[in-house]
RNA sequence: GGUGGGAUUCCCGAGUGGCCAAAGGGAUCGGAUUGUAAAUCCGACGCGAAAGCUUCGAUGGUUCGAAUCCAUCUCCCACCA
């Protein structure tokens, strides 16, 4: 059951930042099943991609046998982590925060198995252990732990401490106890001995490693996991229409698969390695079949199928599929009536075209349907023959004709109208 | 509590009376090239199809004219106590 190898794989798959104590972890882990925990802080309604990393090593974690908690921080999201962060973050109210917990409840427990016999996984909240602690004994028994002089010294807060400009509150300062409390307290709750997370939590990871041997006498350990980052330089998982959720309502899952679509080749194989649960062996073959082959390579359309398959389920992969074959074949008139039927149930965006066009130019129309932020880049794509209607691109002498082109008789099957504009975003309108 | 510094368009950051819708960089979007990749080049980037309209923490004021000067306020930061 539980051994080194997951260590190994993990390495393997380059997912291992940092280790504390190595050897010790490594004989702790192969002496049977380990209680791991690792926190997710209700920052926003949903989670991001950016915490899938994490999210999919617990599982891997319990594919080996060992049991992973999820920790919600309830308490934690109250006060709002500074590590590496170059601001002072503004506080949400506590109900915020707990709708907030709610909702992520729920997500993080898509990743692992609740009904795993004894390794099953367990969802904790730290409000439930902070809420009723008073400050004293706050101040006696957990910061009497801390110096603060090696507090301060640490990486993820120097940058608040010696910058400029910037500064931290207590608040913001004493977060790093708190998350060592929760180490500690798990670790006597429930014998959790390991916490992951990502390597910006290093500081207070060691924060927590040396709390509970000090209050429990216990020698536990953590691992980081490394930073998602692209080749290019660019803030992984975001774009101009915003960050990459989790939850389906707020990035569709037509769009989450367009996302790992456009993967760039210098950062495909790693986030295979990353993000999926393929094998190594697997990837590599991958890897050697796309350097062998001319043109596109395969690689993205597997990451991407495989990424939304574990965070939306098999449905939303097909259909996000068959959006996409339609969409980038070229040929859409290939598409049946009953197919722009499922392409709209399958979460291509889509707008009713309103009754008379004759005082709205396709820009109004266009902005308002969300496939641009201003006027200013429909012209500019309508300048560029970039605009394409049902195959017909529209220039700017088309701006003020919306009756003629979205009319029924120029509508596919008498009332639709797909629109691409540029190369990769289409909507749909429909009469 | 004291002293000093700051708040500029998505971000960073210039601008200290007219030439400012505001330099430069980043991000983003569109085009060419391509493979829904990268790199490169071109274009856009407050709102508006346009005429035009609205901005530089807030409110008032000085001025023919203010992001720039004055007053008050709000928030932030540093140092000292």
């Amino acid at each position: 059951m539980a051994n080194s190898n997951l260590i190994a794989e993990l390495q393997s798959r380059g997912l291992v930042a940092q280790m504390s104590s190595e050897d010790e972890l490594m004989e702790h882990l192969e002496k049977g099943s380990v209680t791991l925990y690792c926190g997710f802080d209700p920052t926003a309604d949903s989670l991001h991609i950016g915490s899938l990393v994490p999210l999919l090593t617990l599982r891997r974690f319990q594919d080996y046998g060992h049991k992973p908690l999820a920790l919600v921080g309830g308490a934690t999201g109250l006060i709002g982590d500074p590590s590496f962060k170059a601001q002072e973050r503004k506080l949400n109210d506590d109900s915020t925060v707990a709708g907030w917990v709610d909702k992520l409840k729920a997500q993080v427990s898509q990743f692992i198995s609740f009904d795993n016999g004894n390794n099953s996984a367990e969802v904790v909240n730290n409000l439930d252990w902070t809420r009723g602690m008073d400050v004293l004994s706050f101040l006696r028994d957990v910061g009497k732990h801390f110096s603060v002089n090696s507090m301060i010294a640490k990486e993820s807060v120097k940058q608040r401490i010696d910058r400029e400009g910037s500064g931290i509150s207590f608040t913001e300062f004493t977060y790093m106890i708190l998350q060592s409390f929760d180490f500690q307290q798990l670790n006597k709750s429930h014998g959790c001995t390991l916490q992951i997370g990502g390597s910006d939590q290093w500081g207070n990871i060691t924060g927590g490693i040396e709390l509970s041997r000090r209050m429990n006498g216990n020698q536990v350990f953590g691992i980081t996991l490394p930073l998602v980052t692209k080749s290019d330089g660019t803030k992984f998982g975001k774009t101009e229409s915003g960050t990459i959720w989790l939850d389906a309502t707020k990035t569709s899952p037509y769009a989450f698969y367009q996302f790992w679509m456009s993967t760039a080749d210098a950062d495909v194989y790693k986030f295979l390695r990353y993000f999926t649960f393929l094998d190594v062996e697997r990837i590599a073959e991958i890897e050697e079949e796309d350097k062998a082959a001319v043109g596109r390579p395969q690689a993205q359309g597997v990451l991407a199928e495989e990424v939304t398959r574990l965070v939306h389920g098999n449905d939303a992969v097909e259909a996000a599929k068959r959006i996409t074959e339609s969409l980038f074949s070229g040929d859409i008139s290939q598409l049946s009536e009953a197919d722009f039927e499922q392409l709209k149930q399958d979460g291509l965006p889509a707008t009713q075209v309103p009754g008379d066009l004759s005082d709205t130019p396709l820009t109004t129309l266009l902005v308002d349907a969300g496939m641009a932020n201003s006027g200013k880049q429909i012209k500019d794509a309508l300048q560029r023959d970039a605009v394409i209607v049902n195959d017909r691109a529209c220039g700017m002498s088309d701006n003020m004709s919306g009756n003629e082109i979205f009319s029924t008789e120029a509508g596919l099957f008498g009332k639709y109208f797909l629109v691409k504009l540029g190369k990769k975003k289409h909507h749909l309108f429909y009469l």
